[in-house]
DNA sequence: GTATCGATTAGC
DNA sequence: CTAATCGATACA
């Protein structure tokens, strides 16, 4: 995942997802069927679904069925690559060396928080095209040892294992975090 | 119109 | 463990 704003180029890999099927998943915003503010997720695959939760929080997912079909995946973790400082900077925290990275990315608004992502300026964004200021690619890392588990945070269909994650990940949600 | 809750996080 | 915080949703 890459963001470039004021000439400084913010990236990280994605360590941690969560699938959300669409209007059959009860713990999916799809299940409400489309409304205004879920549209994206019923739209073409590779588009930006940006909500915003609990009063404080932005969450980014990526639409991922063909148009008219809904469906997405929720970034929960990233391990930064670049732009180490100006993330730092976004999330209003010092660092004090490598061991404080994870306070960066790890976790759904954290996130969010660290790339600047807002509901305004990112929902309905085309992640798939490059040209944009947030967007997806490959980077040829080839992921081995991808673990499924139930998904955080909900309580409906909370059975499923739909959270995949790196194995051994240090920068995965839902461990606690190292103080200072 | 009011009431409730949430795909979270920080802090105690 | 709980408070914060507000848009979306459910309900009268």
């Amino acid at each position: 995942m890459r963001h470039e704003e004021h000439g400084s180029t913010l990236s990280a890999r994605i360590v941690e997802v969560e699938a959300y099927l669409g209007e059959r998943d009860p713990a999916a915003h799809a299940a409400a069927g489309k409304t205004l503010r879920n549209a994206v997720i019923f739209g073409p695959p590779g588009y930006a679904y940006v909500y915003f939760i609990y009063g404080n929080h932005f969450c980014l997912n990526v639409s991922c069925e063909r148009e008219g079909l809904a469906g997405c995946v929720l970034f929960r973790a990233l391990e930064p690559i670049t732009g180490i400082e100006e993330m730092a900077r976004a999330r209003g925290i010092e660092l004090h060396g490598p061991k404080d990275w994870r306070k960066l990315t790890s976790g759904p608004g954290r996130l969010c928080e660290a790339f600047g992502i807002t509901r305004v300026r990112d929902n309905g964004m085309d992640l798939t095209a490059g040209a944009g200021s947030l967007w997806i690619g490959d980077d040829g890392y080839s992921a081995r040892g991808i673990v499924a588990t139930p998904r955080i945070g909900i309580v409906k269909a909370a059975d499923k294992p739909l959270r995949y994650l790196l194995g051994g990940n240090r920068f995965v949600s839902g461990v606690k975090l190292l103080s200072r």
